[in-house]
DNA sequence: CGCTTGCAAGTAAATGCTCACATACTGGTC
DNA sequence: GACCAGTATGTGAGCATTTACTTGCAAGCG
């Protein structure tokens, strides 16, 4: 098999293990069982590999929120929707959501807000939702930081292994119950 | 003033903005205007020092955790006293909770554990309210990740400079009934 | 051939850390 | 108080190692 695949999959692994920084190219290229040359034939630098990964995931996620909030009605479907949507994606690339939830931090300078990353899609919806009095008034960046909270923090912890092997989908249920009760609470 | 509490502040902000790993001992030293050496008159390695500020934090938050569930009865009135104390607690101090929060995922190999872990903690409230019928059933662990999650990713925003200025006490009163509405919902 | 993909060895720069030296504090003795 | 040894604290030049990245060469392939 080529090279290039192999290493992006190593890449992934290795970043979302000892993040960005941590992670070497010789690491890397151990994992992917290919010479450290290889690497700089398909990317320029260690930090584009790294940016080129995660914007891939940073889009395909967000294309899915506006996917699966524009093909529904009301909040509390659109919360389900979303809920269902991003466990599913998750179960089915663990490596690639993982790697996503763990080392957003290190690309916040990078990705410009166009308003379509994922946290501004979502505080979108639920302002919208406010003034159309399907939700109770109330700061929508608040608010979305905490319906976001409960997925990502359940999806954290089992990243760091505290919830078993169980597929995160196991838990859509749960967590879609919690969302919507977030987003009516005050 | 003597350098070890200067080396001790400039860590803090220097970890928490570029990660354990990608903190350079020289930016410490120039932060804190001392010399690189004055860092290994007090800590054995960069590691240590890092090491050493996490589990300060972490066991300060374990303490609050302990001590403020201790001190009232049923799970709405602890998850208040809860989300209350870390509000203030990270408003006082908001270098130090920022970097726990920011970085924990590097220290996870560190603390063992001995159920003092904030997570822990809460897993163990949680389960015995269950046991009791305040709440409903449901997997503990799940639930507890949830109700954190409400208050990281909030703190998480602020930290990322998505929620303004406002201390993370203002937003206490919408986190304790989203906290609350998630130990319910189901 | 011409072009892409991969390798092995190597390079320059950066990083964590050390060490010889200087200075400031501490406490006991006269 | 004056003296002084002993210790703790800070400096800054520099060392060994690691790291990201480069380069010359060869193999596969249309």
């Amino acid at each position: 098999m080529s090279a290039k695949p192999r290493i992006e999959r190593a890449a992934l692994e290795v970043f979302a293990a000892h993040g960005v920084d941590g992670a070497t190219t010789k690491l890397i290229a151990a994992r992917a069982e290919v010479s450290e040359g290889a690497i700089y034939r398909h990317w320029k630098s260690k930090d584009e590999l790294a940016i080129g990964l995660f914007m891939a995931a940073h889009k395909r996620l967000s294309d899915l929120i506006e996917a699966e909030a524009g093909a529904v009605h009301g909040v509390e479907a659109k919360a389900a929707a979303l809920v269902k949507a991003y466990c599913t994606a998750a179960d089915e690339d663990w490596t690639l959501f993982s790697f996503h939830l763990l080392q957003l931090h290190h690309f916040l300078p990078y990705y410009q807000d166009d308003g379509r990353d994922p946290v501004t899609l979502v505080e979108t919806i639920i302002k919208y939702a406010m003034l159309k009095m399907e939700l109770p008034p109330g700061d929508p960046r608040v608010v979305a930081a905490m319906a976001i909270g409960v997925i990502t923090q359940t999806a954290q912890n089992r990243a760091y292994g505290r919830l078993g092997e169980d597929a995160l989908s196991a838990h859509a249920g749960l967590m879609t119950a919690a969302v919507q009760a977030v987003l009516k609470a005050r």
